[in-house]
DNA sequence: CGGAGGATTGAAAGCAATCAAGCTCAGTGG
DNA sequence: CCACTGAGCTTGATTGCTTTCAATCCTCCG
């Protein structure tokens, strides 16, 4: 995390391969390899693409004028993350861990002349992030520390959760920070609420990045406020 | 606010006025009166149609199992709601004060075949939703409680602030609790807020729902922390 | 005039933020 | 091989703000 933020992914072109479809590029794809805390963009650079995450995880924040960050959302393999507002990037985008994307040349208001199913793709992107975003009101909007705590956990599992044998085991890629900036408390909140899910025996942590769900019904139940 | 929920938007169609665009219709369009308190639509429901608000204010607002409500965005008049995801609507929609709407019938996800640049109008609402919802998760962390209210001040007043000689008016259509579950705190602390902006002379109040503002860059100030 | 719903104000309790001190672990260098 | 270091995580004590509960006010309207 000590590199310095750059804005070298669309001057490094030896990095990028134009993938053609078919005959002629109908869609211009680049992939590009993010290491850890390097930014895909800032707020307010000009938006031509959109990315899609291929592996890793990307952290999208927007920071206040004291200098605090609110996080937005994190990017999954499978997200498209880059939507523009008014040609520009809304947010800032960095990666949480090395993360693999691939750029989609694209704006969404042009119509769509060469790739129509393109246009449906992005369409529903859009869809789907307004979705995500009121989701993650009701998780802010959620009473107790714990309870934000819980919702966000029962996310993580439904999103990157995979089986280990009878419980389900969450790598979770961001540090407490990050997950304080993205529910609005502070970190030592957040190890607060995980600390009471283990004696509560809700979870257990093989690392402070690796936790066990031990009664899965419980962690949403504590979601719910219940 | 003691009707009782209907779904007859769709049913009670004598109300309902076909617009033709030149000799055959293009789009659909539907003219509709909301009276305050009433649905436009709930949560889950079907998603036929995009509403366009014409006047009044429509509140968007999903509910926690607990009962209790988060309000996810307000819809002024210019604004387009009711974007579905996944073919349904995923918050429920009623009217603050009486409302007109007209529906547009649309499928964001089938491409445009009648009217290509209505398709674009869709896109680009989807956009601005999108960072509307951004700008709304900086309101929600900020730090305290009179911060954010003055936050949503400033954000009345940019889009429905009318000029009275030196100040500017606003006139809140919602009560202390809608804006209180837009900014996930309690009536009470609303009306603490907005009395303390009124003992340093930054707002006025004629009645509780007709506020002046004085010193509109102290209330940006107050906004950002300062 | 009386009633009802919303808004305001007050007092007390509860919960997260803050400040501060250890702890753990990975990386580093002697 | 082991002490040193630093960053992140955890834990503790205190503070302060918001919530909660309750009472009163106000205004609209029957």
């Amino acid at each position: 995390m000590l590199t310095a933020p750059t804005r070298d992914i669309h001057s490094v072109q030896q990095t990028l391969r134009v993938i053609p479809n078919g005959s002629r590029p109908v869609v211009e794809r680049l992939s590009r390899q993010l290491s850890e805390g390097q930014h895909l963009y800032f707020e307010s650079d000009p938006a031509r693409f959109v990315y899609e995450v291929v592996s890793g995880v990307v952290r999208l924040t927007r920071l206040h004028k004291d200098g605090r960050r609110q996080v937005i959302a994190f990017g999954f393999p499978g997200d498209l993350v880059g939507l523009p507002n008014d040609g520009r990037h809304s947010t800032e985008c960095d990666a949480v861990t090395q993360t693999e994307i691939v750029a989609h040349r694209c704006d969404p208001l042009v119509l769509p002349d060469g790739d129509p199913s393109f246009h449906s793709v992005i369409m529903a992107a859009a869809l789907d992030e307004i979705s995500m975003l009121q989701d993650h009101f009701l998780m802010l909007g959620r009473r107790l520390a714990s309870e934000k705590v819980a919702a966000f956990l029962c996310l993580l599992l439904d999103r990157i959760g995979e089986p280990l044998g009878a419980y389900r085991l969450i790598h979770l890629p961001m540090n407490r920070s990050d997950i304080a900036d993205y529910l609005g408390l502070t970190p030592e909140t957040i190890s607060r609420s995980i600390t009471q899910f283990r004696e509560q025996k809700i979870i257990a942590l093989e690392d402070a990045h690796t936790m066990i769900v031990l009664d899965a019904s419980r962690l949403r139940a504590m979601a719910e406020g219940s």
